[in-house]
DNA sequence: CAAGTAACTAAATGATTAGTTAATTATGGA
DNA sequence: TCCATAATTAACTAATCATTTAGTTACTTG
């Protein structure tokens, strides 16, 4: 157990992973803050505690870096449905499962709502040349595609449902009051993402949904 | 009428309301395509077909030039609203032209989901210095409330639902497939604004929301 | 028509920034 | 213990960029 010298240089630790892996936490924080354009590589070194050359060392570029975050959380995003085995479960409490877990991760991570604006903001192009992400994502709409025909089949849902809107629809309703909360909550005068109005959206957004898909409702003509 | 000079120099006419709106006109493009950290002075100016200082006299900074570009997308957004009288129609019929002017007004103005997901990404801190803005929005939710009581008073509507976390989901429902567009169709290997695309999902969403809300829908429990 | 004012340009400035080159220092293996 | 290699720093560079200073040129009004 090294002593801590008081007056000498402290010897520095080297950890190659450990520092990358600071480097890379820090950078997606200076991204979600400042957008790409807006991020410095500067401040990452600074508040990475790290020389700004070592950012070249361990990622080519500030592209590169930044491609590194967005793969990260195109990642995540992918692997939280993966969790629960929506399979096993009633088309009707699947849908349910499905909503309140997107809509749970989504609140429980910020950081993902706005590389997501930030990426569509450059139309992709930065995701576009991952190689790791796309694959992730062959077959994501075959587990809500499942779960559908199930429904119709056990005549629990209307049979006229399209998997790829339903999808956009569950990820809307829970996406853009949390992307756009800030210009929202300033022009309506209300906080949105207090405790309460989350729990309280959350149970309207899983209602619409399931209101929506069941058998019988009636058509919004 | 002053002939056309062949050889000696174009006398420029000068015309400030013209070139301001020019500057403004190509700042927008700028803003919408590069975000505010991205977008760069120059390009405006060299676009524009004026001198950089110019943006100077007309605007004091990039960022009060951002900042006007901003104010007119936020006047836009509200004013869409206000050209039909939705109190002369019948709830459903009101309510469905509410969820059908937003839809189109957003696919018709990409310019707008862009330039709110900038904003947003600065925690609307350019916004929130407008004095223009904000007063445009008191009442915003009036029409809404006033389509959910008649709705609810004449029985065609249930009477639990919350206005702001109707509006929240209109937009939602219409902003995410445009706001993330790039991102998803790449993912789902699936074009999402091409015309066939959107009219379904106009369909879709006018759908959803009208069987949200009808009375005798049942709970999605 | 003169002269003030507003529209507009040319050219610099100084600060910032992504990226580079050339070294130094710790670490683990021979 | 020495050495190769990888981790890390120091110092620099070339380019970029918002903004300024110092003008010039057209328009307008008395």
């Amino acid at each position: 157990m090294p002593t801590e010298g008081k007056t000498s240089p402290p010897k520095k630790r080297r950890n190659a992973e450990v520092t990358r892996a600071r480097i890379l936490s820090v950078a997606r924080a200076e991204f979600v803050a400042n957008g790409f354009a807006g991020a410095r590589i500067e401040r990452i070194a600074a508040t990475s505690g790290v020389n700004n050359n070592l950012i070249y060392h361990y990622f080519d570029s500030k592209e590169a870096l930044y491609l590194a975050v967005i793969e990260q959380i195109y990642i995540d995003l992918r692997s939280y449905q993966k969790d629960t085995d929506l399979r096993a479960l009633s088309p009707v409490d699947a849908l349910r499962q499905l909503v309140i877990s997107t809509y749970d991760h989504f609140v429980a991570t910020p950081d993902m709502i706005r590389l997501m604006s930030v990426e569509n903001i450059h139309n992709a192009s930065h995701l576009k040349k991952s190689r790791r992400v796309k694959p992730l994502y062959r077959g994501l709409l075959d587990t809500l595609e499942d779960i559908l025909d199930r429904g119709k089949a056990d005549g629990s849902f209307r049979s006229d449902i399209d998997a790829i809107d339903l999808y956009l629809s569950i990820s809307g309703l829970a996406y853009f009051f949390l992307s756009n909360q800030h210009t929202l909550s300033w022009l309506l005068d209300r906080k949105l993402v207090t405790r309460d109005r989350v729990s309280v959206r959350r149970k309207h957004v899983v209602d619409m949904v399931l209101t929506y898909v069941r058998k019988g409702s009636r058509r919004g003509t």
